[in-house]
DNA sequence: TGCAAAATAGAACGACCGTTCGATTTTATG
DNA sequence: CATAAAATCGAACGGTCGTTCTATTTTGCA
């Protein structure tokens, strides 16, 4: 139910969307944008409000509760996010193919050519010292898709793409860092080469953990100290 | 003035502290604490008072805005991180032994031994939508602190230690990345290993661009494709 | 020790927050 | 078309926020 980053989403049909449904999915989208902007800390239904030129009261009805409604607005990313990034590259082939299209629209997703913020990452940062159900959902999304990340290095390395002794979950903590790097760059130093250079960093990754490549040794680097 | 980054700041011997400085010292200890849990956001003086056991209007006497209170917190985050990660870490031989401290004293003041998060981070996602002059300043201290790496790493290029066609700016990108991933892990996610990742990572980043490494060729990658 | 200056307290302000509740309008359906 | 249900509004509540102002206390120096 709580979208799986698995199996394909049962798309329904959007059958007969009564008007209440129809202005919370609008109040959703404008939510999305403002939390991309201000954070989901910074979400505030006056705001919200004034955005859909709706009163406080009729934005809140549809939620009932402020954490309800940043709930919601974790879930509706999650949703895009599937629907931008993990179904698309996951049609790609098995292995290389499949783990390069995970990080290149994944890139995408998070560099400046779309407008907004991405939430996993704010909210991350946001909620790391704030327990209760908003972080509780922002962590259960966001280990989702880590999972799907770490399931397509493995199928790599099953299929030979990768070297038999790569280990998938470092791997993945390198490549996650690349994204947050290019986050961190592009957003609030507004580097203009920060994508690239996350392709960079990607390709020597794929090169270190790649068959071809020589076993990681830190000979070289200690030998060197004088 | 702004504490540079560069050379030894002049440590100033503690002269006659009258009450109000003392106070203001104490203050910003209890903000940095403050600011590390809920954000330079959500650090408000309200809260501030109530830990000093003091009264609002006491404790905003002492910074005249909110915004000053702000840029005064991110100044003092800057002065200790100088104290504990760079000036120790600059007393390293040149070359690869100075790179290895400084990287080392970084992941150990992100990583979760120390309580407080990092304001550097959490700060540039609170704020990469938000002008004025606390990005400002949280912006140029960030800036220092890179350009302070950037030297290193072209320092120990100059020296030998690193490959001479190394691209700095792209190998501090990548470490930098790991140090977010760190804070990304650790922090939200509670994963125990990060700290041992983030070390595994950069020894990784070294081999690469030590003089012994392989010039990087993206074909093992390519050719494996079928 | 006395006295100006500095530091702190306390109350009040307007603004915004999330939330509640009853009235009112709009919608969907028999 | 009538009518029950759903959706929305508008006002109000208690609370916190940053900030201002005027007292009051504390400090440091001649």
């Amino acid at each position: 139910m709580t979208t799986p980053f698995e199996t394909s989403a049962a798309r329904q049909p959007t059958r007969a969307l009564h008007k209440g449904q129809q202005t919370r999915v609008a109040i959703l989208e404008a939510a999305l944008g403002l939390a991309s902007h201000m954070g989901l800390e910074g979400l505030s239904i006056g705001a919200l409000a004034e955005v859909m030129q709706m009163s406080k009261s009729g934005v809140f009805a549809h939620f009932g509760s402020r954490e309800e409604l940043q709930i919601s607005v974790i879930r509706e990313y999650h949703a895009r996010f599937e629907e931008e990034v993990f179904f698309p590259a996951v049609k790609e082939a098995r292995g290389l193919p499949r783990v390069r299209a995970l990080f290149e629209r994944w890139v995408r997703r998070v560099s400046v050519e779309v407008d907004s913020g991405c939430i996993y990452i704010s909210g991350a940062v946001e909620f790391d010292d704030r327990p209760g159900p908003v972080r509780d959902a922002l962590a259960t999304m966001v280990q989702a898709w880590h999972a799907a990340l770490d399931r397509a290095i493995r199928l790599a390395i099953g299929v030979g793409h990768l070297r038999a002794d790569a280990d998938p979950t470092q791997m993945l903590f390198e490549v996650h860092g690349l994204i947050l790097a290019l986050h961190h760059d592009a957003r609030f130093l507004r580097s203009p080469g920060a994508t690239d250079r996350a392709r960079a960093g990607f390709e020597r990754i794929l090169t270190s953990y790649s068959v071809g490549a020589v076993r990681s040794t830190r000979s070289a680097a200690t030998t060197l100290r004088r």
